[in-house]
DNA sequence: TGTTGACCCTCACGTTACGTAATGCCTTAA
DNA sequence: TTAAGGCATTACGTAACGTGAGGGTCAACA
């Protein structure tokens, strides 16, 4: 599809498709030879998904970052934007019963403190910070992420390699204890791969909090579970292991 | 209250009210002697209104017309709000089952369109252009009041004296026929003070068309009437008979 | 085959609604 | 009286496009 048939469908500009491609948020699947932007059937879903997230009040960057995700699952996220849709509207029923109350209050048949004139706008300029931040939002994965988009695609391959090597040495042993010499041993390699490939250095309060991560978080726990079920839970107590006897 | 407390209060930055300042949105009614910012308990209405008009999707240069109109009506702004934002959250669920069927069509159990994909978005970037240019937005009362702002107050008070004359003399006219001699005459005059007055000239087609808004729009007829029950109307014939004549 | 007219491209500057310092004056509690 | 916290102004920065300008592309129609 060209750009003007996309734009038409959803109901946005052509410069904002312009716009997003500019931005690498979405890049047309194919160019025919004169240039033309030229939109596939999974380009569509992938509007869909950055309209969702748009909707929501995320900013462009964080949507490209969440979408690029190398652990980004299509259906968990739809099911996120469900539940802050509805989240969204139980919070404009309350802003319209803030107008009912204040139209009561201008009749003059109802009190009003100042603050119940305001119920509803209470989302601090952050809409979507609040669950946002924990559930697709972690200092730490932005960050590697943006270390990551700064890398060729044949270091991002390298790198993926490498620690793509320890996952399975690490699965290997995850019907051991994690407080072996060996899985310790692993474990601080991944420590060391983490602290020298992304741009951050783990404290190993940070590290002991990224393992709990591995399980709390769903996604991690799916794409780390894939080297070996149980591997994020063998990980994590590793890691807290380590953290807590290298203080 | 200071500009912290307030701005605290309904959960917007200290910023954002210094720029509704800036722009002339919403200046507080009192400033201290060292230049600090106090609103009143009326400032606190107004940025209530502008919040409610910002959460629909209005530009601040367009909230700022609107609550500025001399016929501004802060109940009836309050019932378009609130139909507005029932008519938001009937997006909102239409959004929600567009979710859940693109959820059911990753599962395969279900077909989808590709403009099925996208129903909920199609509010074509102006959420809320379409019955608000109707209801708040005429070109001329927008040009009308840009130009009543670049006025001074002083001059502003005698413009208003001037119209306030003529709809007197034309209320007293109201049970007469609004072909005469004497009606024509004063809505002559109307017509040649809307053109002086404004930075705009009406066509006699746009003539008739204003007088026409005059009993469609409650806001004007309200304001209208003010001066006598019925003048609208009356007007409404005087201008339509007029333009038809003039040509 | 030539010529519209609708669509496409890439600059590139403009706009809205604030964010974010920098710098310096109040004010109030310790 | 001094340090902390709030306030003011000035001014540059940013996000997400809008809005032309200048110039190819392509299918249809004369």
């Amino acid at each position: 599809m060209k750009v003007k048939e996309v734009a038409d469908l959803v109901g946005i500009s052509v410069r904002t498709l312009h716009h997003y491609d500019e931005i690498g948020l979405l890049k047309p699947e194919q160019t025919s030879e004169a240039g033309y932007r030229l939109y596939s059937d999974h380009n569509l879903e992938m509007l869909q998904q950055i309209l969702f997230f748009k909707e929501l009040g995320f900013p462009l960057k964080k949507i490209k970052e969440i979408i690029n995700r190398p652990c980004f699952d299509r259906e968990e996220a739809l099911k996120f934007q469900r539940k802050t849709l509805v989240e969204k509207r139980a919070h404009i029923d309350k802003m319209i019963s803030t107008i009912d109350k204040t139209i009561e209050h201008m009749k003059g048949s109802i009190e009003m403190t100042n603050k119940e004139k305001f119920e509803g706008f209470d989302f601090s300029h952050n809409p979507y910070e609040q669950e946002a931040r924990e559930r697709w939002g972690d200092e730490a994965v932005d960050k590697s992420n943006a270390k990551l988009a700064s890398m060729t695609k044949e270091e991002q391959k390298v790198m993926q390699e490498e620690m793509n090597a320890l996952y399975r040495s690490l699965a290997a042993l995850r019907h051991t204890s994690p407080e072996s010499d060996e899985a310790q041993a692993a474990i601080k390699k991944w420590y060391t791969v983490l602290n020298s490939n992304f741009g951050i250095h783990y404290s190993l309060e940070a590290f002991k909090g990224l393992g709990q991560m591995y399980v709390d978080d769903e996604r991690f726990t799916k794409s780390i579970d894939q080297f070996g079920v149980g591997l994020a839970k063998f990980m994590r107590d590793a890691m807290a292991y380590y953290a807590d006897n290298n203080k």
